[in-house]
DNA sequence: GTGTCGGCCGTCTGCCGACAA
DNA sequence: TTGTCGGCAGACGGCCGACAC
């Protein structure tokens, strides 16, 4: 069988779907759906896919929390410029604002496959911001990897000219439809649609002594229209409807500079700082963009985790907690490391704030590029009552009453590695 | 004479090079020299033909008028988004804010050479806003294209892979080295940089029948590494230093949407906002980034141009003006319009402002993407006493004096076409 | 004067199994 | 099990003058 050439790159299309319309929240992660208008779904899956394993999105109609400092750093990280000091300061905006989350879009941008989300945010009224602390902490609803699913990083061969794509054993058994062994070798087309609804076709054959699955005809075309190299991750998914997805995933490459050409860093810093002050003053809704893989940590939490964390969990120095972190091969794993010292992480522009609040030591040495300053709802602190939740009610407290200095009366913990 | 084919691509470097250091007025146009630590230059001469005939920079040191709304529209203009009516008033800040021009620094895309300028603006205070409008007009210095230079736009064979790049003669001729006319064919090997300093290596030839000035190797690897498309146009010019630049002026593609993932568009319309209007109450500096090719029209323009157009000339409904464009051949020719109305572009959250608010009417049907609104300072009106300078000396007068109703007393012009 | 094409040659793409890690 | 390579055949890149507008 021979595949022709053509067909293989479809127009760009403007992405952006709404997921609010429907939501179910039966399962162990949200599921949406999106319509909007005459546009094409966007695979809440593959969104998630490509995002990565520790990536949730708080589902619709759920109160958050957002904080403009996690904002402000993930502008920092995309334009590679932190925060000037010349940027006004926002004394009416906490360093944390408890919001109704009214609207999630999931996106891709259209150039680089990146996958953001949008968010609509309307901060809660001065008494209702007071009044969700009383409220019963639930347990969050922690992220799901789909399980039909394989994400391999690219080989120097697999991006080379001179071949195919090398595909695992075990996960072309795992997600691709059987292959009619009758045929000789056997082979068939596979049709795979990415994040824009782009079809792309490949010549999926069982060749080769010994014998292995390979990607041939259509996978060039493939690797130059996203402009993959080597390091980069392709993924398959098999979804509900009997339909093959793929995503890319890009190395962490050493910092892409794009000072925007339209707007300063500084103006941006102000322009995320200025809308969320005014959403707060008024109570009025705004908009926010989430770029997991461009972010350093998630800046809109489900209310419950924040509650959780910060009034329902003891930490102190010196104790010792686990994190997770995304491995190079998509997976997970646990870091361990050790409470150093909790305090502002900016005592000036956001005394006070939680976000960073955790400084902290790495067991490993090869935590170069791990935070040195965690946030209380990132870790897993080990009690010496562990791995079950602990029979006596929690009373709510206060970790440290504004106006009051900190509880924990350490501005700097330094360096008290254990 | 063969080249190789190896070192043609370079590693593409951050660019940001300071204009402020060295300054000389003395000629028609600014001229600026760049130098930042070990940076190498980044040539003006090939940015301002990158950048197009009708754009000028002011120069560093000298005062001129920032318009928030322009700054709004180029921002509106490259997200392809309108400023959301969620967006908060600044009733503080003025339509226009006169500044002094600390810095100006000329940077390019380092993905898609898109060239645009950095400004650090400081608005002057409250009391010299005032004795400004009491200075002489100085005459504005346009900008002027170099004559050693030559751009065309790409044809079809011109960006196939097929062959090379047609030379015009009389370009090849005006701004090519000579050739060697002993050698059969005539041939020799350009040289020539682009904004980033990379070197770019190309036959030149003369051969054919009739004869003609093609490039040919190498002229493909820097198609492919540009981008470049049948439209785009690339320009070659001559520098003082005996060295060959060369620039690219992509067409106007029909919009290329970017919703940045990084920021929403309401914040940056926020951001520049509170960005201006916290620098204008402080009095301290702001930095913003113009991109002549994405924006409208210029924000930042001379102080003296601005008095000059408002204060000392005198338009009204019905009058004939002239008005400079940019031709698809990277040209300029003049169109002819009527003024059809004066009256406040966003009466609400701009009151007299001076930013288009001259209604126009066009002579040329073909009119379809020339603005229906224009500023004062864009046009040139044409007088019963044209051509020469008034002898009278001409009084200063406000327009429309703040707090009392428009002397034009006409909201909406409407269509007086005549 | 210059845009496009047919002709022609050389390089590179891309499919194959061999082989080794 | 899978990453890389040599071998090989065919596609495409790219240089040339012809020719027409």
């Amino acid at each position: 069988m021979k595949l022709s050439s053509s067909g293989f790159n479809q127009p760009a299309e403007e992405e952006g779907y709404d997921v609010s319309k429907f939501l179910s929240v039966g399962q162990n992660y949200a599921v949406y759906a999106f319509m909007v208008g005459e546009k094409k779904t966007l695979n809440s899956e593959l969104w998630h896919a490509c995002a990565g394993p520790l990536v949730s999105l708080p589902p619709v109609g759920s109160r958050v929390v957002y904080f403009p400092q996690g904002h402000s750093e993930q502008v920092a990280a995309s334009t590679n410029r932190e925060a000037d000091v010349h940027i006004p300061n926002y004394p009416n905006l906490p360093p944390q604002l408890i919001c109704q989350l009214h609207n999630v879009t999931m996106h891709a941008d259209a150039e680089t496959d990146e996958v953001y989300a949008q968010m609509t945010l309307q901060p809660l009224s001065p008494q209702e911001q007071k009044d969700v602390y009383l409220l019963p902490a639930e347990l969050g609803t922690p992220s799901k990897q789909p399980t039909n699913y394989f994400c391999k990083t690219l080989t120097a061969s697999d991006t080379s000219t001179h071949g195919g794509f090398s595909v695992p054993r075990r996960a072309a058994e795992k997600v691709f439809p059987p292959l009619d062994y009758t045929q000789q070798p056997p082979a068939q087309e596979l049709i795979a649609r990415d994040l824009h609804d782009n079809e792309w076709k490949f010549r999926h054959i069982f060749r080769g002594q010994p014998k292995r699955h390979l990607l041939t005809t259509g996978w060039s075309v493939f690797v130059s229209a996203k402009r993959l190299v080597a390091g980069d991750s392709v993924l398959f998914i098999w979804n509900e409807k009997n339909q093959l997805l793929l995503g890319i995933r890009r190395a962490n490459r050493p910092q892409t500079v794009m000072p925007s050409s339209v707007l300063s860093s500084d103006s941006m810093h102000i322009g995320l700082l200025a809308a969320a002050a005014h959403a707060a003053a008024t109570n009025s809704r705004f908009t926010i963009f989430y770029n997991p893989r461009a972010s350093p940590s998630e800046f809109v939490i489900p209310l419950t985790k924040y509650v959780k964390a910060v009034y329902h969990t003891r930490v102190s120095v010196g104790m010792r907690f686990r994190m997770l972190f995304e491995t190079e091969e998509s997976s997970v794993r646990r870091y361990m490391g050790t409470i150093t010292g909790i305090s502002d992480l900016d005592s000036v522009r956001w005394p006070n704030s939680h976000w960073r609040s955790v400084k902290v030591g790495w067991d490993e040495s090869t935590a170069g590029d791990r935070q040195p300053r965690v946030s209380l709802w990132e870790i897993e602190p080990l009690t010496t009552f562990p791995m079950y939740p602990s029979p006596f009610p929690l009373r709510l407290r206060r970790p440290w009453p504004s106006g009051l200095p900190s509880l924990y009366g350490l501005k700097d913990g330094g360096d008290m590695g254990i």
